[in-house]
RNA sequence: GCUCCCGUAGUCUAGUCCGGUCAAGGAUUCGGCGCCUUCGACGCCGCGACGUGGGUUCAAAUCCCGCCGGGAGCACCA
């Protein structure tokens, strides 16, 4: 359980002098309705904490990010502060770069899950903000220009082992700096470094890159700066200057706080604590972010909200509710601990809320024509209720035989058997499947309700053709009751026996097939 | 390899800070039964866990030490 993990023991003990002793600062935690756990933050003012959410704006938001959505608005709530949305746009790289489009797009994620920002921001208007900071920091003697090809820095880095560079004076430094401002080199030629130590033991923090030069254009501010700040230095300088009380963030990056809280004791200043969480991976997500950028630029998936992207959008569409994943998150609490959880506790979240609401409708794959020789006359309609138990559903009537579809799987499961065509008549069917194309001629037999295979049928007159877009992408195609024409984009029904369904928001009501996107069983 | 983090049922989680009320609670999965949704929704019932070895103690999931296992970081990405 996470507690004050990220504050180091020097930190900790001005804190709880502060604070007039231990007993003040005891951490304490409260937990969710849904059972996670979540520390008190440390020293947090009713009112007064301000947080940050700092996506990368090269793509839309995924399940993943769930977690830091709803964690923030957790404590947002909990303690009735802000939360600031900070596009963390630095220049990124060649490999991950900033793209315009996902500023507006990740803004609508958050509107869809929920969570509103109360001020948006920029890094990439921050750009200017950082050199002060670089230059003091140079000035403390905490940093040095390397004009080192990456590669030697990175085996120097591993081998513990300095440059000739490390050598620099502050003065030095800060021509070279100047330099660098200046435009004097080129992408790659140099780099200011953070002075740490090259014997610390863990290799991660020796001598930490601050800035480097890009010659990329960015979306917003094109090719105004070429010098840009790592995200560990420019969240040194940010979560100062905006006043971030508390910083929330995965367990990825808790040598960022390292590095931020080395900069704030070189410069004297005080920085907000940190608090982590650990991994989270949903066993059946395969989240790959440039995967489906490529994909849904080229086209093979559906846009930002095809289902194989598993974004947040991709949830909505097929129906999972952001209150059911807030709750599916925030049942794991702020534990350290890394989890992998199946998607199937999510979707029954995701139940808990729609089963009681959403109407059951008659539905059958791979359809076979099947004709009941011997009907009854007056079975040509029934009618059904729209839940098994919920009546105040209401009813509606269902056309009947004698001609119906039913799902070939069920057929070959049955042939020569006696089966109950659900809610209405019993039937034989014939012995062996006859020449594909031609009707199956089945006899009727009974009508009373008897301990038969119940079998889903969908009147021939009527039937609605469906396609069903699946969570691998795959379509299935089937015909559905006529009442399902009616439907409207968004609404979600059951297919019995096969899964909770969301009519796609896509899809223009009238037209054929009714476009619906599988949601979960 | 180095550094950090984490180990409660198949999975997630509560309990661990402050040892006894924990013969360990909840959710989900799984199994059985019920049901005019068949394995598939829903309802009822049930199985199932303190990684391991040692230590401290009247008493250990909880404190101490070793071991084992899992994850992350070691980018001029974020």
């Amino acid at each position: 359980m996470a507690t004050l993990e990220g504050v180091p023991p020097s930190e900790l003990s001005d804190r709880l002098d502060r604070l007039g002793g231990p007993e003040a600062s005891r951490p304490s935690a409260s937990r969710t309705e849904e059972g996670g756990v979540f520390p008190d933050l440390p020293n947090a003012v009713d009112g007064k904490v301000v947080l940050r959410l700092a996506p990368f704006p090269n793509g839309v938001l995924h399940i993943g990010h769930g977690r830091l959505l709803f964690v923030h608005d957790y404590y947002r709530t909990r303690y009735h502060g802000k939360i600031l949305l900070v596009f963390d746009d630095t220049i990124g790289s060649a490999e991950k770069r900033v793209e315009a489009e996902f500023f507006d797009l990740i803004r609508g994620d958050c509107e869809l899950a929920g969570v509103r920002p109360d001020a948006i921001l920029y890094k990439s208007d921050r750009v200017e903000a950082q050199y002060p900071w670089a230059r003091r920091v140079i000035e403390k003697g905490g940093a040095y220009v390397c004009r080192c090809p990456a590669d030697t820095l990175r085996e120097n880095r591993a081998k513990g082992s300095p440059c000739p560079e490390r050598m620099q004076t502050p003065s030095e430094t800060l021509d070279a700096w100047e330099r660098m401002l200046a435009n004097g080199y080129g992408p790659g030629e140099a780099v200011l470094r953070l002075r740490t130590d090259l014997a610390d033991p863990d290799p991660a923090f020796r001598d930490r890159v601050l800035f480097r030069i890009s010659d990329l254009d960015h979306p917003r501010v094109g090719r105004r700066y070429r010098v840009w700040p790592m995200l560990e230095f420019s969240w040194a300088v940010d979560d100062v200057e905006l006043g971030v009380t508390h910083v929330l963030r995965g367990k990825e990056l808790v040598i960022e706080d390292r590095m931020e809280r080395y900069i704030w004791d070189l410069l004297g200043v005080a920085g907000p604590p940190f608090l982590h969480w650990g991994l989270l991976r949903v066993r059946e997500a395969k989240v790959a972010k440039s995967k489906a950028n490529r994909e849904v630029r080229s086209g093979l998936y559906d846009g930002w909200s095809d289902p194989r992207t598993w974004s947040l959008r991709s949830l909505d569409r097929r129906g999972i509710s952001m209150e059911a994943l807030r709750a599916f998150i925030l049942s794991f609490g702020l534990s350290l601990a890394d989890i992998e959880v199946a998607a199937e506790t999510l979707y029954a979240e995701n139940r808990k809320r729609i089963d009681a609401t959403t109407v059951r409708r008659a539905f059958v794959a791979d359809p076979v024509p099947v004709e009941v020789e011997g009907y009854p006359f007056d079975l040509a309609s029934v009618t059904l209720p729209n839940h098994p138990d919920r009546p105040e559903l209401g009813n509606r009537s269902v056309r009947a035989g004698p001609s119906f579809y039913l799902a070939r799987k069920d057929v070959l499961g049955h042939l020569g058997e006696e089966v109950r065509l659900k809610d209405l008549v019993n039937v034989r069917l014939p012995p062996a499947d006859p020449a594909p194309g031609s009707a199956i001629r089945a006899g009727f037999t009974s009508r009373e309700n008897r301990k038969l295979p119940r079998l889903q049928w969908v009147a021939r007159e009527g039937a609605v053709s469906v396609d069903i877009l699946g969570i691998e992408g795959d379509h299935a195609e089937g015909l559905a009751e006529r009442s399902v024409a009616s439907a409207r984009p968004r609404d979600i029904l059951q297919f019995e026996r096969v899964g909770f369904v969301r009519v796609d928001d896509g899809w223009s009501a009238g037209t054929s097939p009714v476009r619906v996107v599988y949601g979960h069983p």
